[in-house]
DNA sequence: CCAAAAGTGTTAACAGTACACCCATGG
DNA sequence: CCATGGGTGTACTGTTAACACTTTTGG
């Protein structure tokens, strides 16, 4: 809490909290990952109403406090725990940002929800030991290409998808967030392949190297030691990512 | 509301909502403008406590009902109606866009506090009419580059202004929002002038012309009836944006 | 005639696209 | 030998940046 002046301190005493409305708060996280050159997003089977039996976002309440000193958990504390109890892995292994805030009226049918919607990044590497948390008893990846078309979400998740890909996909062009799909250190083919399944359409690899190779040339992008090996072609220069 | 299935029904007519904590819910609004070549904000100074003096970005509680039929007014709704409220102006008239929640606990002294901040742009040839309204005693347009230097904003203002600028100067760059910083029938200049002024840096109008006259043959933007005539010097063809 | 803003044209550097081609490994 | 993916290079094309020049108004 800031600083304050004397006669703001004598208000803050002297105040009590009006009688307007409250809608409950809660964070809803679309969690992504590149595996086999797919998109892939986190979704759980809800086991409750509403929407029982519906996939749905991980997500969960936010704890709010009560009174002057006492007000609870930062929404964006929130959405970092709940990352790391839907995923089970610790607190900032995952990229994490604002995504959108959801307040139509009626979006939770049991009462006024207002849903603050994040969008997560998971390394391929750690991806497979997701495993359920508490509240998630069968939190897993499904392709965004393969098996989300034409499926009805809970409460208004597909429009949260939707929206969460289409920033994906724009922070692609612009960002560098597209580090944060491959391993710490990877190799060029593995960045194209998270280019390819996140724009959801093929590019010239030769053309990729390219600008790979401006990258490298302007400090952001460094050799690590090594080569990747796969077995069954040439093995591939080893890649890390500058902060 | 959605349709739902039977069970779902009979879940809902036997719920109580749960006993959770509620944060106040407002908006605040980052409302924009180009005027001579300048950009500005619109921003109130505060009446009553806390930062009573301080200058604000306009805002207000969201109206939420209770009980499940009566959940009370969208969100989106909410920043709508403050928007024609502190301008003004007829609904619908402006730009609006989500930027951000803001959600830190304490950032309000008062109570646990969230708050969706929009930001809007108005056309120069409406920003004259903004007058103030009901419950903001003194709006009115300031610099970015001038008056807003080193002054302290009330709540964490200053940080939404700085994020509703960077994301101002991104969507110029990538999106059409430039057409609604200047009238409806525009001159190539006045487009000009709203690049300078909200990027803050000069830039060669006569390479910005080519890249105008793309937009014209690639059918977004037409000629409009007349030219503009401002007295002391060649008078301006005069062009519409086709949405 | 001069100042000021409107509008057109030229050039060189640079980035994107579509290719052809060689290299290192496993089978 | 072939198949597979890794890695380099080249030719064409379109976009951007810097700058010279003409046009139409007012004073």
């Amino acid at each position: 809490m800031q600083e304050l002046p004397n006669d703001e301190k004598a208000f803050l005493d002297a105040y009590q909290p009006g009688t307007y409305a409250r809608p409950a708060l809660t964070v809803d996280l679309a969690i992504f990952t590149v595996l086999d050159a797919d998109l892939k997003i986190l979704l759980i089977q809800r086991g409750v109403h509403p929407y029982k039996g519906k996939l749905a976002l991980p997500g969960g309440f936010v704890n709010v406090g009560d009174g002057h000193r006492e007000q609870g958990e930062d929404i964006e504390a929130a959405a970092h725990r709940e990352l790391a109890e839907e995923t089970g892995l610790p607190q900032g292994s995952c990229f994490l940002q604002q995504l959108y805030t959801f307040g139509k009226a009626g979006r939770d049918p049991r009462m006024r929800v207002v849903s603050v919607a994040w969008y997560a990044l998971v390394r391929p590497d750690l991806a497979p030991l997701v495993v359920a948390g508490d509240d998630a008893a069968s939190a897993s990846w499904y392709s965004v290409e393969r098996d989300l078309q034409g499926v009805a979400l809970a409460f208004d998740h597909h429009q949260m998808v939707d929206l969460a890909i289409q920033r994906l996909r724009s922070s692609l062009l612009v960002s560098s967030i597209a580090f944060e799909l491959v391993p710490q250190s990877f190799t060029v083919g593995e960045l194209h392949d998270v280019y390819e399944a996140v724009l959801g359409q093929c590019s010239d690899i030769r053309n990729f190297r390219r600008r790979f190779k401006r990258l490298v040339a302007d400090g952001l992008v460094e050799r690590a030691p090594g080569k990747r090996f796969l077995g069954k072609s040439r093995p591939a220069d080893v890649w890390r990512f500058r902060r």
